[in-house]
DNA sequence: TTAGATACCTTGACAGGTAAGGTATCTAGG
DNA sequence: CCTAGATACCTTACCTGTCAAGGTATCTAA
């Protein structure tokens, strides 16, 4: 089976890390834990991936970061979603609404 | 701008190739022009891509290809979907809209 | 004290996509 | 005749995002 729907999502890891971001300020294990309850488990982030793709919205621009105050637990570093951030959310939902047409008509219904 | 929607195509390439054969026996440059009207010229594959995903496609067994005799004209490679071509195209359409449900539910809509 | 959960991070490799180059044939215009 | 543009294919070197595999550290429960 290996990667299910991975280079299908590939690309909208950045928006996806956004919404959530975009809701509330929150950690890398916080939100994966999301992903894969929003996804019925079908789907999680690669750790590697995860952290870079943080890296990479912060080094953009689109977020900040602050290390969280924990009196107990490991260490979390806490995520806040710019303006930019907000605004490149906005674009890239409306890029991935015209991807999905797009694909749509390419890809037409081979499903039995 | 550069890449519109570029990287949210990527993972679908083999399976949109593989749609345009199932119709029927084509080419290249054919194929590509096809996809350029079906998106009103908002997406088409890059050469390169083109033909490294035909020989991708080939050496997994999904399509054959052979030599068409132009008597005029360039010449042109054809390429013909096999059967596991076909299966391998129905099975992709199931995890494009398995992909596409879960983007829908981890992205949400943040367009205004 | 040990196992498991939480939580973060880095490194090296890989696969797919792309820019930029190339070849060759035909057609239309000057 | 020559040139420009369209058709049609191909290769190379590079870039980017992802991932497997490793690591560190803290807390809780058995």
């Amino acid at each position: 089976m290996a990667g299910i729907a991975s280079d299908m999502i590939r690309g909208n890891t950045d928006t996806i890390l956004l919404r959530f971001l975009c809701e509330k300020d929150s950690y890398g294990y916080e939100i994966n834990k999301q992903i894969l309850e929003l996804t019925d488990g079908q789907y999680g982030l690669n750790e590697a991936t995860l952290y870079t793709t943080f890296k990479r919205l912060e080094k953009n621009g689109y977020i900040t970061s602050y290390w969280g105050d924990e009196n107990s637990g490991a260490r979390r570093r806490y995520y806040t979603v710019t303006e930019a951030g907000r605004a490149a959310y906005a674009e890239n939902c409306r890029e991935w609404l015209n991807a999905r047409t797009l694909l749509e008509r390419l890809i037409k219904d081979g499903t039995d």
